[in-house]
DNA sequence: AACGATTTTTTAAACAGCCATTCAAGTTTT
DNA sequence: AAAACTTGAATGGCTGTTTAAAAAATCGTT
């Protein structure tokens, strides 16, 4: 039991910092010894336990990827009606906990450096298969079919911007403000 | 005479390389050796002319950068109406020339590396406010003042949503269509 | 047109530094 | 005692930049 906590303690640890060392320094750049030294440990230590340093990208963007979904399952199942759902979707990708400066900055890195990795690569395309599927689902209920494809280019492609515009902001950021954005641009495309 | 000449043939294929080079090893990774070989000269010659790596990366976002504003002005001209100009802005961003992987990839590095780079972020802020207030303008033109906020973030979110897209596509893009959507999207803001 | 002098351009080699990863030798936990 | 964890130090390799010297281009003068 225990034996299974501790690790599962160091993954969280590194991950934490690897998320800060990243957002400070960048992906190209960090080095295993600053994210060690942010979480107080080796580098050789983080070798260990995620077998080299695109181990450790890959299991941080999992961990993202994973808090994402979560955000957006909990939002589904409180929504009642196909807009409300559409909002539930905004909602999680600009959730208090995620839509963070340091997080951006991440997800960033993650798209900037995902051409160049298959690891990495593979979780954005299923990401992005999913956020997309969600979308169709909920826009077939409200447009007729041959508006449904610009009005969900114009939705993700609208969080994706959203994001990209944080990740290099200088002052915290303002979920709830964002949110209430977008779900003004929602309003815009399904009127 | 040919004194500035060779150093602006020079200035420009280096720049070309890099563009080439850092679609395919990405920012933080690609190496002046790499570039060099690109270009078929020496990384020692890069230095010669741009004094160092971040010199000749601020080069070639000048480059680009000068590109997009060229492409916009020319749109301008021939734009007779609000709407058209607001086409024109898209169309300059979708642009034959522009609209293509490489290009694409570079400027996903550039948002990327710009919050580490002052030389960069300078850049980046330029160009942003450029283009937004080209929105602005047009904008106020066409919606009442409460609703102008909401569509100019819809619209300039969904121009870098579509290039972070593009940016890790692996074939290459359709311009004319991207174009097509984006007067679509246009369209949907703007009723 | 020719030619030596001067400036500009090119690069091979040297330099100085940094990095991810490994490994052996410890420490702590089970 | 055994297994799990931690790390300092060593390894091997790669990097941007500088330097010095050669090659090419340009210029002033005849």
């Amino acid at each position: 039991m225990s034996r299974k906590r501790i690790r599962d303690i160091r993954n969280e640890e590194l991950i934490e910092a690897t998320i800060v060392a990243v957002h400070k320094r960048g992906y190209g750049v960090v080095t295993m010894a600053e994210i060690a030294r942010e979480a107080g440990a080796s580098a050789a230590s983080i070798n260990y336990y995620f077998g080299s340093k695109e181990g450790l990208m890959e299991a941080t963007m999992l961990h993202l990827l994973g808090k994402l979904r979560q955000a957006m399952s909990a939002g589904y199942a409180t929504a009642g009606s196909p807009r409300e759902r559409l909002y539930a979707v905004m909602d999680a990708n600009f959730a208090d906990d995620l839509y963070t400066v340091p997080q951006c900055s991440i997800w960033m890195q993650f798209w900037a450096n995902a051409p160049y990795s298959p690891r990495l690569s593979r979780l954005h395309r299923i990401n992005r298969a999913r956020v997309r599927s969600h979308f169709l689902a909920e826009l077939k209920a409200l447009l007729p079919p041959q508006r449904i494809e610009t009005a969900r280019q114009a939705l993700q492609c609208y969080m994706d911007g959203v994001w990209l515009q944080a990740a290099q902001s200088e002052e915290p950021l303002d979920p709830e403000a964002a949110r209430a954005a977008a779900h003004r641009v929602v309003d815009l495309v399904i009127p």
